[in-house]
DNA sequence: ATAAATTAAGATAAAAAAGTCTTTTATTGT
DNA sequence: ACAATAAAAGACTTTTTTATCTTAATTTAT
């Protein structure tokens, strides 16, 4: 098990590609993202219809058509995606699985698990969507899977 | 969804029990565990078999019998239930999903994400099953879900 | 207007994870 | 030896996650 759900990194490559491609002027099908990024297309179809209906990115039918995101939501950072897909679990949960994570009735990992979670929070809120279409221009880093 | 699956969140719980009763010189039945750690009583008994398989706790059966952790496996990390759990993805895995963590083909999240795992490597190696029973026992941390 | 392209939505399906129940095996105390 | 106890093992069910297919609704270009 990662720390995200599948789900959730098949959103992450995909939002991060689309960005890119954005950037370069273009809106891109779900086909292409799909056979870029190595995942489901069906699946992934249905992970941007919902990032697409809250408002996360952007579509258009008909020829020519395809994803793209808002010049504003390029800004945003990936910790928005992450909690569409996802939910909050993962900046506030407990990592032994208590109900509540709680600094007066804490789990044994409590201390030390509060300072990933923090690190999680921190590269989710630093990151935005739209920061790596430099190095996914010229292939410096990679969205595909293999 | 958490860091860990629930199983394994399940796992780490038990163990740290059993760990602060082995302690106090008892051995722990499955129905005392599951109650006082929160869990589904028929599905941790799978859970502990397996470990009890693997070596990292230890069982009798029969009249007095039940779950002791052995004096030497009380000085192992936590690490080694995660791994005989949930594997070793969490410790080298990829952040997106990718299938290999790569520094010469790293994802987008590859520089923070490292930080990220070293952290929890760090957390579930420096932490010893044994560790946690004097605060078990006064009640100053919890394995109780609510 | 019509046809083609492309996402949206809905309905299933398959696989994996989580949870439950029943039967068997080993151990202990009498 | 026997009965009682408790874990081990096996079979099964339910829920969640992941994946696929089909039909509908929009948009664009001709
Ligand atoms: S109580 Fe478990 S992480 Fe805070
Ligand atoms: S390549 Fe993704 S975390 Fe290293």
């Amino acid at each position: 098990m990662g720390v995200f759900s599948k789900t959730c990194e098949y959103a992450m490559r995909a939002v991060f590609y689309i960005a890119s491609s954005t950037i370069s002027g273009n809106r891109v099908g779900i086909k292409e993202i799909a056979s870029k990024i190595d995942s489901p297309e069906y699946f992934l179809a249905k992970i941007l219809q919902d990032l697409s209906r809250k408002g996360l990115i952007s579509s258009v039918k008909g020829p020519n058509g395809g994803f793209y995101i808002e010049g504003e939501a390029l800004n945003r950072p990936l910790a928005d995606i992450v909690t569409a897909v996802d939910g909050d679990e993962i900046f506030n949960g407990c990592g032994m699985g208590l109900a509540h994570c709680s600094e007066t009735n804490p789990c044994p990992l409590h201390h030390e698990f509060k300072k990933v979670r923090n690190q999680i929070t921190h590269m989710l809120t630093i990151t935005t969507i739209g920061q790596f279409n430099k190095e996914l221009g010229n292939g410096l880093i990679s969205l595909k899977k293999s």
